[in-house]
DNA sequence: CCCTGATTAGTCAATCTTGACTAATCAGGG
DNA sequence: CCCTGATTAGTCAAGATTGACTAATCAGGG
């Protein structure tokens, strides 16, 4: 299980007792900035959870619908959110981005291509950006993860016009080679 | 298939043909950076692009081990790295990471020791900075991936410091209005 | 030339993830 | 009070991912 979704679904039935559609309607809406987690992995991953007795739940009928099940946190669920969030505070784990695969082939394309589609990659990161930047006063603890994505995009942004200047710089040196190669 | 693994496997073969060991090897020392492909992953990929049409294979036999199957890009396989590249280049994907989660509990430690904690992690951040800044010279279109590794790295150090900060500053008021509240 | 541990090559069962589906209940317009 | 579309709640089979495994070949020390 070793890992942040357990720390996430742990964290919010500390506070309070849940049935999986709440919990994962609960992340969707309120930690949607922290997380993506779809429902049937939530409920996957409960079942885990109940299995290794991290949390226990309780049957409750109503009417004639399949009965929910109300989960609570047990005490080996709460020593287990005490080691995964000290884990998860202490250590960093280093991330590869989908993007950057694009830019390993990016010498396979012509270079006024490729800084025509960098272009539209960047305006779409400023749309991301302004976007971050007229949220809604979200509550605390979120608005540090939203703080984190801006200063994140503010990054790949800066890092994106130097990719952008470098295959232009390419591009004209491309250019006036084969120039100096077609005129003497 | 729709993702950025199907564009990587292209872009390899279509420089030059392979066997899914050969491929997976690649990966694994050459473009590491931008990609984490377990070997599995990367035989079950080919398999589908394989069915898809995008590669074709030749058995090759040798001794009596297993044969080998070794991959060639076909013309649907070359129009869909086209297509991938430029949907890759041309787009942002926003990203969620994993540390972020902790982020969400921190006040559900006591400050002192959430301080400790992101110190602790601070200093791995620190670390794999290093690391990538002494980075033996990579090749070309690594370097620029690195690049952006380090400028990633660079902005969350800086935003990790403000959250330091923020929680430091927070543990100064509670317990200065703990001793106001003990005192009169 | 033989033995041994490393490398090459690939497979597989177990686990995880997801979109699509079911089915009951609820809100409120007619 | 009844019908209809939205919401609530959860399940499931199809697809993706991975660690562990097999099994042949190779390198080179004795």
């Amino acid at each position: 299980m070793e890992d942040e979704r357990a720390l996430l679904l742990l964290g919010i039935l500390r506070r309070q007792d849940m049935h999986g559609y709440r919990l994962h309607e609960f992340i969707d809406t309120n930690l949607a900035v922290c997380a993506d987690l779809k429902k049937a992995t939530a409920y996957f991953l409960l079942d885990k959870m109940a299995a290794e007795g991290w949390v226990s739940y309780e049957q409750v009928q109503e009417g004639n619908r399949p009965p929910r099940r109300v989960y609570r946190i047990t005490p080996a669920g709460e020593q287990a959110f005490q080691r995964l969030i000290r884990a998860n505070l202490a250590t960093y784990a280093s991330m590869r981005f989908p993007g950057d695969v694009g830019l390993a082939f990016l010498d396979d394309l012509k270079p006024t291509e490729a800084v025509h589609l960098l272009r539209q990659r960047r305006a779409a990161m400023l749309d991301a950006l302004t976007a971050l930047q007229s949220a809604p006063e979200h509550a605390g603890t979120a608005q540090l993860i939203i703080e984190h994505q801006r200063r994140h995009l503010a990054a790949e942004l800066d890092w994106l016009d130097e990719v952008i200047a470098r295959v232009e710089a390419k591009s004209r040196k491309t250019r006036s080679s084969g120039r100096r190669a077609s005129s003497p």
